[in-house]
DNA sequence: GTCTATAGGCTGATAGAC
DNA sequence: GTCTATCAGCCTATAGAC
């Protein structure tokens, strides 16, 4: 209960704090159909009328919440894509980049970016774009690049982008949930970390776009 | 309309169908908390009281597809896994099985099983369970014999599988919304097909985890 | 099997005291 | 800024007519 130096009541930055991170943390596991504000209110340990108050309804609440953490995803890659450094080394820094985010700085990021998407990403508006827009040319720009420069092979950029998010945003939005769903179930498996995933998918990722001699046969689409 | 030959009046039978596919699609797209009984019955034009009637209420018509629909993949996994076939072939089989499942047979599938785990998976009962393992241990299983067979390099069998599945999911769960978000939101790009992304995947995920001589150096996980 | 009518609970928002 | 009290609307489920 952070209370302020001189009212000796609880400082209004505090509560909207507080209610942010508990509505973040709610929105990510349950959506925002599935969060009522008395289960916000109640996690934040503060009354629900001060939603209303503080961010003028659920909604401008969620909203905001996404668009500070699309903002925060975006901060992060503008400041890897223009690096001088090689495409690879660009390639594993993202990786990275995303790993730091979505372990530490914003573990609900993934969550939250995918649950907005596969509703249909109605609250994409003039504020949220261009963090998409954000994301998408950074990881999209460097891979053009590595195509351009000879170090990747000929791939589709935009698929390419595709299928490197697709991992890491299916990986740390279900992390947590895997972890105790794996041991309900008593998978067969011994369950590695998140680290051990990003040395994996940064090792995959290079390698399968990487040019050079293979001596794989050419892939096709059915058996 | 479909209607019985002898009553005159629509069938139970293609009520219950109507409903389940009204209801599969509202789910995938907005989950089970952001859809409302009388929102499913009006899409399939039947009475909101069929639902109880049928089904027994709304969560058991939303577990009722999520089984069927899990059992429907993993029958196909189960169809494929103990294949003859190489490694390579087989992984290529299952892109291009789950492709087919994602766009023609059962397309609200990667929506469904991404929202499920996303929540916490706590529908995943005796009757789902085994076709959750089932998916699991054909990937897992075909890249452990790649490993073993030394066709693909010593990964490991699990985050490899997550990888895959998280690409694949991610793309076909997002894919219907991601085409109308990216013409709103004027993405600068031409949108490749789904058909393009299974040729990718392949292909990356092949010389992602093949084995064989790389000229790539060592893979490191930050700059 | 299908529909209408309605019960009963919960939700988000707000007015007003402090 | 914060809280209590409250309202109107929507929700799921059900009883009962047909």
């Amino acid at each position: 209960m952070t209370r302020c130096q001189r009212t000796h009541s609880r400082c209004a930055v505090a509560t909207k704090e507080s209610l942010i991170r508990s509505a973040t943390e709610l929105f990510a596991h349950h959506g925002l159909d599935g969060v009522s504000v008395e289960s916000i209110a109640q996690k934040a340990g503060v009354n629900k009328a001060l939603i209303n108050y503080h961010f003028g309804g659920k909604e401008r609440l969620y909203t905001e919440i996404l668009r500070t953490t699309l903002a925060e995803a975006r901060r992060r890659v503008d400041e890897l894509r223009d690096s001088s450094r090689s495409p690879e080394d660009v390639l594993r820094d993202f990786v990275a980049a995303f790993h730091n985010l979505a372990t530490v700085a914003r573990p609900h990021f993934p969550a939250l970016l995918l649950r907005e998407v596969l509703t249909g990403g109605r609250r994409f508006d003039e504020e949220i774009v261009p963090h998409i827009l954000g994301l998408f040319e950074g990881v999209a720009g460097v891979i053009e690049r590595g195509v351009r420069e000879g170090v990747f092979r000929p791939v589709h950029p935009f698929l390419a982008h595709l299928g490197i998010i697709g991992s890491l945003v299916f990986f740390y939005a279900t992390e947590p949930r895997r972890r105790r769903i794996a041991s309900e179930l008593k998978l067969p498996v011994v369950m590695p970390t998140a680290n051990d995933f990003v040395a994996h998918i940064q090792e995959v990722i290079l390698y399968g776009i990487a040019a050079g001699p293979r001596r794989t046969e050419n892939t096709q689409k059915e058996s």
